[in-house]
DNA sequence: ATCGTAAATGTTATCGCTATCATTAGCACG
DNA sequence: CGTGCTAATGATAGCGATAACATTTACGAT
């Protein structure tokens, strides 16, 4: 067996692995392929190399090896934002998928903005992921002429976009609110009111909306009133701010739908300090069926949307058409399920 | 002008710096400048080259950069959880911090297992990052050793350690719950409680829980009564459970404290529903300040962590010391403030 | 014109690994 | 014992960028 890679001197660099080749007197390329799978190495240099490794501490340079094997092993996600437990769940499902087939995820937010998803989806790709992962359908024209080119399979979630660049696994926000105003109605409420967000931003807070709207409309009850506050995400803060908007304007108000279980919690703690009992005086129900929801006293209706499995079904998907590209059913939409959940609080 | 990199037929594979150098008719080395700063090319050329650049949809790739320049432009952390808004606080704070260094953060979490985090440590060195960011200061053997001979500055947070790797900014848990105590003791509370998690696995737990007894030792008060519920991170459902153990136990309990505003929440919960009035019947009081503390009703007095700000100084330490390793003060430990807030529930 | 200096650009040689192909060793079989 | 096969290993050539050095160009001063 003859030593082939060239003695090098070795300047308190990191070793490489040619620096164990020598150390274990074999060829780097039989380290290498003892450290992809130890099947295509003998038993005795196997663990000669190991040995090696574990002499010099080394450590395996994946950047390198990606570059000559044109495999980086990861896959990257953007959510909205990490700090909301609805897409955190999410990005806990596309771990957990992720985690058995050997893929790495290189999670980001973007604080509910398509231009800093256009910025983040840049430095995505620099890094070559295998596939991306995003939150939502709608991206500035600069990012998805991006994601077109970049030849690798695109998963949108959360939302039906219009137009999917790829692959979609979501639902449709607009039913979801729309089924919750209609299990609402069916109980007997009749004067509704809507708290959401101000800005445009958050697309999956205006679906709603607009589903709440359809419903009110289809079922021919009064206008549905409104109250907009803050940028998204809504906090429990402007959830409370805004039942008081409602009471103010329109105190009448019967039930009150919230944008999200955190509004929905901050509406319904404003009524514990007014001393309005809930659903007595007025109903409250809220949307994503936060872990607060079915805590809070009282419970709060709110709607299921499985964000942990939308996370994990993407992954999944994602993870097929990485390895085979030209899959059968590739642009099937997978379709989450939506779930009214009635509490106490309605 | 000469054309320098030879022509390539390019089938359907993603353009390389070498054929945008084509394209604009300069070298790729112009390209590549270009693309770093373009003030070291002319802006003539500057022009062409992204002319060229947009024609192809060419993305810079960035690990094969890294290979030559050695250096990744990455740092990689490792929280916990993602699903605690503490901790995704703290990586709010990472992210923040790092945008205008132009590193990448790379968030893995651990679900509160060193051995995960040991898995993700090495699976983060072979990516080589440029520094790495960890929650606590309790590792396995063999992530300390991947650590110290990683050769890149680490930074601890959330703790103090006893053997710090390297650097450190955080805070004694322990501390904060004694501070907690002792002014909760000064209102005159005198029978305590406390509900935490069951295992070894939460060292931060484990630290309030000792800061919890210390506390009762020094003040000379009745022995602590301790539930311990659940493996880590307890949530308010077990917090709502423990508060059943608490009453069972021990009904004359005055005051309960949680190892976090979570459970400090279900427990509170609990309480409406069994119709025990706040702060009257039982006062409760948490640790970490989440939202829900603030906006809960009563509101819940709970230990402030500046858990953002932790995530701020330890990436402005990190890249401090990535800019310059020899930097005065690199070892100083960065100690962040924590503060009681005494709210309604106490 | 001639020179000197700085700015702009090009050339070459890696970075650390893996794909690919070539070679050698090991072993059953007639 | 040679043949033919498989398993184990080695040699070589990049992957796509950048560092480092070399060269050319631009332009004002002499």
């Amino acid at each position: 067996m003859e030593k082939q890679d060239p003695p090098k001197f070795n300047d308190g660099q990191m070793p490489t692995m040619a620096d164990v080749a020598r150390h274990a007197g074999v060829s780097s390329m039989s380290v290498s392929r003892a450290l992809k799978d130890g099947n295509l190495v003998s038993e005795a240099t196997r663990l000669r190399i190991f040995a090696a490794i574990d002499d010099l501490g080394y450590v395996l340079d994946l950047s390198a090896g990606s570059l000559s094997s044109k495999r980086t092993g990861f896959v990257a996600a953007i959510i909205p934002s990490i700090n909301n437990s609805n897409f955190s769940d999410t990005a806990r499902g596309i771990t957990d998928a992720l985690e058995k087939t050997g893929l790495q995820l290189l999670l980001a937010y973007n604080d509910y903005s398509i231009e800093r998803e256009e910025r983040l989806i840049e430095a995505m790709l620099r890094r070559r992921p295998e596939g991306i992962i995003l939150t939502g359908g709608q991206h500035t024209d600069r990012a998805r002429r991006m994601l077109e080119n970049a030849g690798i399979p695109i998963v949108e979630t959360w939302d039906l976009p219009a137009k999917p660049i790829d692959q979609v696994v979501g639902f449709s926000n607009a039913e979801a609110m729309n089924l919750l105003v209609k299990s609402l109605a069916r109980k007997g409420y009749q004067r509704f009111a809507y708290i959401g967000g101000t800005t445009e931003r958050d697309t999956r807070g205006n679906q709603r909306r607009s589903g709440f709207l359809a419903a009110i409309d289809e079922l021919g009850l009064p206008e549905g009133r409104l109250v907009s506050f803050g940028v998204p995400p809504i906090s429990m803060e402007q959830g409370a701010q805004a039942l008081g908007n409602v009471l103010d304007q329109w105190p009448d108000t019967q039930v009150v739908v919230c944008v999200s279980d955190l509004s929905a919690f901050g509406a319904l703690m404003e009524c514990n300090r007014r001393g309005l009992s809930v659903p007595m005086d007025i109903a409250i129900a809220g949307f994503g069926n936060y872990e607060i929801a079915a805590w809070s006293h009282p419970r709060i209706t709110s709607v299921d949307i499985e964000c942990y499995e939308i996370g994990k079904l993407a992954a999944q998907k994602l993870f097929q058409t990485i390895q085979n590209p030209n899959i059968e059913g590739r642009h099937e939409l997978v379709l989450t399920k939506i779930r009214v959940i009635e509490r106490e609080s309605t």
